[in-house]
DNA sequence: ATCGATCTCGCACACTGTTCGACTGCCGGT
DNA sequence: ACCGGCAGTCGAACAGTGTGCGAGATCGAT
C-alpha cells in the first residue's frame, strides 16, 4: 500500500491524519472550504499556504499537520467541488435530458470554479466525489443502451465538451475580471486591434461580427454556444444508437 | 569571466568572448523557443525565468528586455505552437474532412505540448498564429454552408472537442510520467484503490472494464475515444445543415 | 571624442512551499 | 499526584521565485 503511494502520488491513497479527540483549531474540512473560497475569489495565483494560514487564524505551516503538501490541498479542493455536480437519474429523465443536465452542471461547476480548469490537466481526479460523477454518467448512458468502449466514450464526450467550453469562455471571463472594466469597455478597447487582424485576415469579418454581438449579452451567447454544441453532440449520440441497432 | 581578459591580454581572446559583432546575443524569438522546449520537458512548473536564462547563457534579468513578463512569455510560448496546428482548405478536402484534420492537429499540439491547456483558460488567445487558425477554421465551415451564429458555434465545438480531450488525456500522461514507471505498471498499481471505490459503486465495473483494456494500448484507446466524439459530433454538425436547409 | 541608444546583468525585495525542531496542553496509566 | 507521550501549533530558516532598479558595457553616428 505505502509502495503503490510511491508510485501514483495522489491524496486519496494516503492516510488523513485529521481524527482526534480534543478541539483543534483547525480541520481539514475547514482548509478546504476556506482555499476554495480563495481560489474563488483570486485564482490559483492568490492562493497561498501563508495567506490561507493566516485566514484561519493560523500560522502558514499548521496547516501541514492535516495536508501533505499544497498540491495535494489542490486536488482536494477539486474533488469538493466535483461534490457540486448533479447528476441526474435516468428514470427520471431519460438518457439524453439528463445527459444534458449532466453536461450542464459540469459547466456550471467549472464557470463558478474557473481555477480548476487549470488543474484538470495535470492529475488524474480519483477522489469519491469524480469517482461518483463518473458512475453516475455511466449509469445515465446505460440507460440510452451505450454499452462497452461506446459507454465510456460517450460519457468522456460529454465531459470533454463541458470542459473544452468552459476553458473557452473562462479565458473571456477571465480577461474580464483581470481587465477590471466592463465587457463593453473591453471589447472596445480590444476593436482597434481587431480592426488590425482583420486587414490581414479576409474571413474573418464573420467570426468577428458574431464575437461583437459578446459586447450586449456575452454570457448568454457563450451558453448557446455551449448548448448549440451539446444538442449537436447528443444530436450524433442519438443517431450512433439507431445506426448501432438497426 | 572579464578578470580573464585583464590577465591574458590577447586577440585570441577578445573575440570570442565579445559576442559583440553587432548582433545581440539574445532574441526573442530564441528565448519563445527554448522557453517551449524546458516547458514541454518540464512543464509549466519546471519553467523559472533563472533557468531560462542560465540555459541561454544569459543573466536571469536580460531576459526581460525582450519580454515584459514572465506571464507574456508565456502567452507568446501559447501562440508559437499555435502555429503548428495546420488547417486544411475546404476547396482539398471539404469541410467535414477539413473540420475532422483541423481538430486532430489541434489535439496533437495539445498532447506534444501539454502546459499549453493549463494556460488556455487564462487569458484569451489574439495571438498572430491564434487568429489564424480561427479564420482558418471559419473558412473551412463557411464551404459547409455554415453561416451567423452558428458558423462560430461550430468552429468553437470543434476547439472544445480537442481542448476537453487533450485535457483529459494528459491528466492520464502526466500521471504516469511523474510516477516514472509504465503505464501497465501504474494501472496495475492503481488496481487496489479501484477495487475499493469499486465496492462502494456497483456500476463502475463497466467503466472500470474499458479502461482496464488501456494498459495495453492507451494511446490507441485515447485516439479512439477522440476520434468517436468527433465522429458522433460531426454527424450532429451534419444532420443540423440538412435540417437546416429543408 | 562624445553622445545617445541598445543591450546585459548584479543586487535587492518581497514572496513562495516546505522542513525541522521547539513548544504547548491534554490524555491515560501508574 | 505524577509523568510520559502524543496531538497539535508555530517560529525560524532554507532554497527558490518574479521582477524593479541602476550601473555598466558596447555600439553606430555625429
Amino acid at each position: 500500500m505505502s509502495d503503490m503511494a510511491d508510485f501514483i502520488d495522489t491524496v486519496w491513497i494516503r492516510p488523513s491524519r485529521g481524527k482526534r479527540t480534543g478541539q483543534p483549531t483547525l480541520s481539514r474540512e475547514q482548509i478546504i472550504r476556506t482555499a476554495i473560497e480563495m481560489l474563488d475569489a483570486d485564482g490559483a495565483a492568490g492562493l497561498s499556504m501563508r495567506r490561507l494560514g493566516s485566514r484561519l487564524g493560523s500560522g502558514a505551516t499548521s496547516l501541514y499537520w492535516y495536508v501533505a503538501t499544497k498540491d495535494d490541498l489542490l486536488e482536494l479542493a477539486v474533488d469538493e467541488v466535483f461534490g457540486e455536480v448533479y447528476v441526474p437519474d435516468p428514470d427520471d429523465t431519460g438518457w439524453r435530458v439528463g445527459a444534458s443536465i449532466f453536461a450542464n452542471q459540469m459547466r456550471q461547476m467549472l464557470l463558478r470554479h474557473p481555477w480548476v480548469i487549470g488543474q484538470l490537466g495535470v492529475r488524474p481526479n480519483l477522489g469519491p466525489n469524480a469517482m461518483r460523477m463518473g458512475e453516475r454518467s455511466v449509469v445515465l448512458l446505460e440507460a440510452g443502451e451505450f454499452d462497452g468502449m461506446a459507454l465510456s466514450h460517450a460519457s468522456s464526450l460529454l465531459m470533454s465538451h463541458a470542459i473544452g467550453s468552459a476553458t473557452i469562455e473562462s479565458a473571456f471571463a477571465a480577461s474580464v475580471k483581470r481587465s477590471g472594466a466592463t465587457v463593453a469597455e473591453m471589447t472596445e478597447r480590444l476593436e482597434p486591434y481587431l480592426d488590425q487582424v482583420a486587414a490581414d485576415h479576409p474571413h474573418y469579418d464573420k467570426w468577428r461580427h458574431a464575437n461583437s454581438v459578446m459586447t450586449q449579452q456575452p454570457e448568454q451567447i457563450m451558453a448557446d454556444n455551449f448548448a448549440f454544441g451539446l444538442e449537436r453532440l447528443l444530436d450524433g449520440l442519438g443517431a450512433w444508437l439507431a445506426t448501432k441497432s438497426a
